[in-house]
RNA sequence: GGCGACGUACCCAAGUUGGUAAGGGACGGCUCUGCAAAAGCCUUAUUCCUCGGUUCGAGUCCGAGCGUUGCCUCCA
């Protein structure tokens, strides 16, 4: 039953245990920009990453677990001709930098909420640390590791040897097809740490430092929070798998050269979702978000499900089928599972005890949530005490989220101008109609409301009906 | 150009050190019902992109090919 995960530093899955005295798991996630709405394929990452943080408090080990808000305006590249994202988001929305972050950040915690992700224990924002970051800076200058062009102070990676490891770079032919703008840079792989502010205008983000009026680079922002609230070597550090080339390559060497200690024991990456054909995915803010799927009648749980059924480190396509796939089998789980609610009792079965067993590890096993979720069902048609499957089904559940301990919370499409009144009339005319096997009518009049696109079900309480 | 990932039934998807294809959804069938819907039950791949190889035995290892796709620029 050894818990273990796929390490990316190691490209090999490695048991996983603390270290002598280190009193709870230190986990750093990276957080969103806040710029604009999270989309599902966001969304999916914080969902494998807590799936990450119930599997190891299932396994007992405490969690210190710390989000970043990335609420600085980055430039888009690395020349002075990008613009900044934070910026952006102020001229579509007519807000401030500051309004802008606020406001997505808002609708970004309500998602977590919406999917049930536990919250982080910190979530920390980047313009809260300017301190930190600058210090950061501070070291790796007094190191030797940076210098200075006219647009900012810059890392020089060649005085990191180990730069390329983490990610398996092959230095030579990134030059050779990249797209990446030197400027003054002395190497492709070296990178802003802190940017000046352009002498002829004023920023909305801005502030003081020793190399003058600025703001951070890119990356330091990670580094700095995360060795700030956790540490300097974190157990875990998690991310998008997009993350693995530049952004954590260049946290960890600012970070290890500034401490000369390992950054991050285990390094964690989840895939990415894809959108297949479907174009809504890529056109400008017609992606898909939280709020659209509760839109279309989904209860964010279904996505959550949806999640579940691939593991973190493969793609995932999603389509609306498949979406409905996931909200059809929360459904049917809902039905076998609800009728358990409060019977819980002791787990004490050999049967049960050997599920309770298996789903440890197959969540163990690099949070192979899909075959947890086998389990789970395995589990529902065994032949089992009551009171065993519903402790059991709490038991999976402080993993799964899906709220399985209690009643599913519908979600109707949104549609407006549902006469209440006259489908109560109609079901009653229908009825009366029924009571006199005149079938012909009632039938009609069940035709009739299908083409209002009310489906009805007659059972032992009388008629119900609903979208 | 470099570095990767993936290709398992209609759809999603698991498959640990090679031993003879989890699970979910849809479909179909049955029960129930005036008929439907709902509910309950049952069923669904001699086969894992193709072709070779290793092996007593391969979805699982090796080689080649085909296809899809990601990253290398802010990106989960």
């Amino acid at each position: 039953m050894a818990l273990q995960f796929y390490n990316t530093a190691t490209r090999s899955k490695e048991p996983f245990t603390l270290p002598e005295g280190v009193p709870a798991v230190r986990i750093y996630c990276c957080g969103p920009t806040v710029y604009h709405f999270a989309h599902i394929g966001n969304l999916r990452t914080y969902i494998f990453e807590d799936f990450l943080r119930r599997t190891l408090e299932y396994y007992g080990f405490a969690v210190n677990h710390v989000v970043n808000i990335t609420d600085v305006g980055h430039l888009t590249s690395d020349g002075d001709d990008g613009d900044d994202k934070m910026e952006k988001g102020a001229l579509r929305t007519g807000k401030t930098v500051w309004e802008v972050a606020d406001y997505y950040t808002q609708t970004f915690m309500k998602d977590w909420k919406a999917l049930n992700i536990i919250e982080p224990s910190i979530w920390c924002k980047a313009t809260d640390h300017i301190q930190q970051q600058i210090q950061l800076v501070k070291t790796l200058e007094e190191k030797g590791y940076t210098y200075r062009t006219s647009d900012g102070i810059y890392f020089d990676s060649a005085k990191f040897p180990r730069y390329p490891d983490f990610a398996h770079l092959d230095v030579e032919n990134l030059q050779q097809g990249s797209r990446i703008e030197m400027g003054e840079k002395r190497s492709a792989t070296d990178f802003a740490l802190w940017k000046f502010s352009p002498k002829d205008q004023k920023r909305a983000m801005e502030w003081d430092s020793p190399w003058g009026i600025g703001f951070p680079g890119w990356h330091i922002e990670c580094s700095a929070m995360a060795m700030h609230h956790l540490g300097e070597t974190l157990d875990i550090h998690c991310g998008g798998s997009d993350h693995i080339r530049v952004h954590h390559t260049n946290e960890i060497a600012q970070s290890e050269c500034a401490t000369g200690k390992p950054f991050a024991r285990f390094w964690m990456h989840g895939e990415f979702l894809r959108m297949g054909s479907d174009k809504m995915s890529k056109s400008a803010g017609e992606f898909l978000t939280v709020s659209l799927l509760q839109e279309k009648g989904f209860n964010p749980l279904d996505y959550r499900l949806f999640a579940l059924t691939s593991h973190y480190r493969n793609y995932l396509n999603f389509t609306w089928e498949a979406l409905e796939n996931a909200r059809e089998s929360l459904k049917s789980l809902h039905k076998k599972t609800d009728v358990l609610i409060g019977k819980a009792d002791l787990i004490q079965s050999e049967l049960a005890l050997r599920f309770k067993n298996e789903f440890q590890e197959a969540i163990g096993d690099d949070l192979n949530m899909p075959k947890a979720l086998g389990i789970l069902n395995s589990m529902l048609k065994e032949n089992l005490e009551e009171s065993e499957k519903a402790a059991l089904v709490l038991d999976f559940d402080r993993v799964l989220g899906l709220n399985l301990g209690s009643i599913r919370e519908e979600y109707a499409p949104k549609q407006e101008n549902v006469d209440v009144f006259k489908i109560d009339a109609l079901i009653s005319l229908r009825n009366e109609a029924r009571k006199n096997k005149n079938w012909a009518e009632s039938d009609r009049i069940r035709d009739e409301l299908k083409s209002m696109n009310i489906t009805i079900k007659d059972g032992p309480n009388g008629t119900e009906w609903s979208l």
